[in-house]
DNA sequence: CGGATAGGATAGTGTAACTATCCCATATGG
DNA sequence: CCATATGGGATAGTTACACTATCCTATCCG
């Protein structure tokens, strides 16, 4: 298939998609054949994952670029895969940050594991930030935050049946993760709303 | 105090708080003594707000428009406000939403009031649109998530301890919203994580 | 063989949020 | 009382992001 098809079939237009090519968003087409690039299903299944990353996870091309540059690692198995998008989604740290007085109290009970982690790299971060501001993170609160948090992992949404591609995988472990996300905030909202309305 | 004091003093420069001025985001200074306008402390808490809302609660212009509008409207009372402000901060929806199947179930056992809310608009929104992009929320976790907020929101921790002005009330509502938000975000990360290392 | 692409290079668009320049009236210090 | 700095308005320029459009030449296909 040519420039054309793939703009057609995918929605997206001529110009972007030539974009995305200069950006390394997406890999060229084979030039086996002919010097005339040759696109195939695997490009037309990447404009939907940077369509569906842009537009309803809203993450940056930058971000976009650490997907597809993931997808395309060999080095990253699927599980590693999905665990940085998972990353990119929510925003979490790369950088080791010591553990803040709180989540060190919080670990030492014995809830959470030890072992670090993106995510508790990032909850650090966020307390020491709160900190910082003036708005530092009430004990009792964040007692509550943990049991509540816990009752919700032990869930598992995370089990995304069989994907057909890495592609397919990433989109699916990021929309997941963001409407998740965003329905425990919305959710929490009229728990709150609802709250402030009987009392 | 004149501009080039109000600059030095709040850390904005001169152009950033004519623009500021422009947008109608900052009120006009008196030109009652001179046509020179003088700028007093509300001046300065008012770009304290502005700083924070982009730095630190990441608002758009239009957002804190918004916001200072709610401030200078004297027919919102407080509570009113710091609504609006929570409302702009979480990007709730104004216009009223059918019920969706799930919530109406929710609300239908009792756990929550069945008056309309933006929160709630909002929740229906998300759940029409999960419907949509094929990732339907699914009903036991949308009950596991109901029970985890519902703890969480008996917390009660939107106690602002009285504002010294309403410019001031709007900044710790919304960074209190924020960073409350973002913290639940965190720990549940962080849960999962620990989940998925220990087993 | 000729009109329609492909692909590369380059430049333009629109939005958001400033930032810098000009200008002139005025205010203030010497 | 006058010169210079400053305020405020208007206007234009800047940076970042994500495209979008135009040119050009080589080439493919009917």
């Amino acid at each position: 298939m040519q420039l054309k098809e793939l703009s057609s079939r995918s929605g997206v237009s001529g110009a972007s998609i030539k974009f995305y090519l200069r950006e390394g968003l997406l890999p060229p087409g084979s030039t086996a054949a002919s010097p005339r690039a040759d696109y195939g299903e695997g490009h037309l299944r990447r404009l939907e994952l940077i369509k569906t990353l842009r537009k309803v996870v809203r993450l940056g091309l930058d971000q976009i670029k650490a997907v597809t540059a993931g997808i395309e690692d060999p080095g990253l198995d699927d599980v590693a895969l999905m665990g940085r998008v998972q990353a990119l989604v929510l925003d979490l740290a790369e950088e080791p940050v010591p553990d803040h007085p709180l989540l060190a109290g919080l670990v030492g009970s014995g809830r959470w594991t030890d072992a670090p982690s993106q995510a508790r790299n990032s909850l650090n971060l966020l307390l020491y930030r709160m900190d910082e501001l003036g708005v530092p993170a009430d004990a009792a609160v964040l007692a509550a935050y943990a049991q509540a948090v816990d009752q919700v992992a032990a869930l598992d949404i995370g089990s995304v049946e069989q994907a057909g591609s890495r592609d397919d995988l990433a989109a699916a472990v990021a929309v997941g993760t963001h409407l998740y996300s965003q329905l425990l905030l919305k959710m929490l909202a009229v728990a709150q709303a609802s709250r402030a309305m009987r009392g």
